[in-house]
DNA sequence: TAAATTTTTGGCAACGTTGCCAAAGTATGC
DNA sequence: GCATACTTTGGCAACGTTGCCAAAAATTTA
């Protein structure tokens, strides 16, 4: 027994193929009655519609391909849901494709991959490769979320602007700067996030004549946070810690620091002030002040932009910045000095 | 302009179309000559293949969609890399389908879904509502990968062969047990892997008559490690430590453990004993002992399993169960005891 | 009641591909 | 040189769907 098409269910039903097909598309002009027919029609045989014939009639798939990086971080688990609300409110499913490691990235190039058996694309990476790269050969829409290119439809984080906001937050407190970046990864590419970060924050200092009495690096994890505490308490010794101002370019980053330095004794807040980037509830629980970005409202947006583009046909390149906002929290409130 | 199709291709080429999809699909009795004109001809237009088509017309899609959570461990990492290889040397292309939301899980019952637009379906989820809900509604291969259910074809790890491997290990240094589990996540069901590793180190534990001195909580992460050593210190104070044979359930719980512990000057295969559960790297990197699973290698059998269901029509289930191998490093050494 | 109008329906074609069959072309054997 | 075999090629149909058009049915109007 082979899957039941229209014309079966026509065939039961007594009635046109062209008639379940509208019943299906749920078209004006027909009678209560033979809808009926036709809808139990369906339920007797068990009828699903042929997605691929479908496709090939309307020359849409209804389908939207999301190219990311396989890195399970909260932030791209919010940033698919909303994309998804967004999409699946409009009738468009969302496959995903990662991106496994740099040689499989030349499996973009070819037009006959299933990426590319979709309406439209999202592209949330940094990937130099894929933005800087020849096109890909899909002429449809792309938008590039938490990412930007002059040549794509672009819905983006303004991190600059997130450093500078931590810098001028820096600026009114009047402690020592200490500044925890970032490495580059050897043989990656550094990810524009936290260079632009980096950036932001410098240029606010420099304009003030201030200077990081220290910068350290670490990798931005929690554990790298911890490293960095420590290498701040090393770096420190034997001079017991001044009251500083650390800004840690990731959330993760600061919440190193807290827990590490609170072994040491040194509350944030209390002893030292802190602050990361994100906005991530993580942060939030443990009362650090940070830089958040609207993660899910920028999900939302993408998903928009796409479906202007999809439906409404946009042509001229459309490029949405999300400012940061100031999430605050103790580990930032002015010192009582003595 | 429209996208050029056989039929344009055939024409620059002055041939019949099906000798362009002959072409195309490498059929045998063609001339050389005809071959390069329809080649340079498909060059000259930008011909490129309309999928909805040729899936129409072969009801085959050369597709496979992962179901899987959207956590980005290394595990998946690995295990995406290993089961991508196989398949497209096989010619298969891979779309992902992350479980966003409990909610979510609903949509895997419309037929429609864009996740059963493929050709086989490779499901990599604990989640129970996944694997005991109603089968879902898709006639064609499915495979579990590190996940197990009696009605799929399903490739797993033994977990509780890997806990009664790390309780054997326990058993030859003599000394007393720590535990460290992971508890049941609010409002989630208990994952299985953690229930079968506790459930075969106490098993074996329990056949000699041993009982854990302690058991420690936490949650699956380095941070939880961490907790886990300061709960533990805590536990003992103000009595010494003494030595002690740890067995987390997690590699990075075992990385969490170890670090903290080295901060209150314990050294692991010093001071006390530690081992984990994964082999991840990072855990032989800091000379833990740990139970390993060949995840590359579930992944390739997986997409061998698949592969063969997909073209050989295996009618019998499959079940390939993988058997821990034993990770050593310094951390379970053992102890020179005064 | 017949004509005009509107609603509802079925037939046909086409989306782009490939398998099948038959026809045309080429080579081999007697 | 002609029959036979083999190679290469083109035409046609079909996969399942939906849009268009015209036909049929129902409804309104005169």
């Amino acid at each position: 027994m082979t899957k039941p098409s229209v014309v079966d269910v026509a065939r039961i039903a007594g009635v046109g193929a062209s008639t379940v097909s509208r019943v299906l598309n749920n078209h004006p002009n027909i009678s209560d009655q033979t809808r009926q027919r036709v809808l139990s029609a369906i339920e007797t045989v068990g009828y699903t519609p042929n997605l691929n014939a479908r496709s090939l009639r309307s020359g849409q798939t209804q389908a939207v391909s999301v190219l990311l990086p396989m890195t399970g971080t909260p932030f791209y688990d919010t940033l698919l849901t909303a994309i998804h609300g967004v999409l699946d409110q409009h009738g468009y499913d969302l496959a995903l494709f990662p991106l496994l490691g740099a040689q499989r990235i030349r499996r973009f190039k070819d037009p006959g991959a299933l990426l590319y058996r979709a309406d439209g694309l999202l592209i949330s990476s940094q990937n130099p490769e894929v933005l800087y790269g020849s096109r890909p050969p899909f002429n449809k829409p792309i938008v590039l979320v938490d990412a930007h290119h002059p040549q794509y439809h672009s819905v983006h984080f303004n991190n600059v602007a997130a450093g500078r906001m931590a810098a001028e937050l820096t600026l009114s407190r009047h402690l020592p700067v200490v500044l925890l970046d970032v490495p580059v990864r050897p043989g990656d590419l550094e990810s524009p996030v936290f260079l632009e970060r980096r950036a932001g924050v410098l240029d606010v200092l420099q304009r003030h004549g201030i200077t990081p009495i220290v910068t350290l690096q670490a990798p931005a994890s929690i554990e790298g946070g911890r490293d960095a505490a420590q290498q701040l308490l090393d770096w420190a010794h034997p001079h017991p810690v001044a009251p500083f101002f650390m800004v840690a370019l990731s959330d993760d980053l600061a919440l190193g620091v807290q827990r590490h330095l609170l072994s040491a004794g040194l509350h944030a807040g209390r002893d030292y002030l802190l602050m990361g980037f994100d906005g991530s509830a993580a942060a939030a629980e443990a009362g650090i002040t940070s830089v958040a970005q609207p993660v899910a409202q920028m999900g939302r947006t993408a998903a928009d932009v796409l479906l202007g583009a999809l439906e409404g046909q946009l042509k001229t390149i459309t490029q949405r910045t999300f400012a940061p906002t100031l999430q605050e929290a103790p580990s930032t409130q002015a010192l009582t000095l003595m």
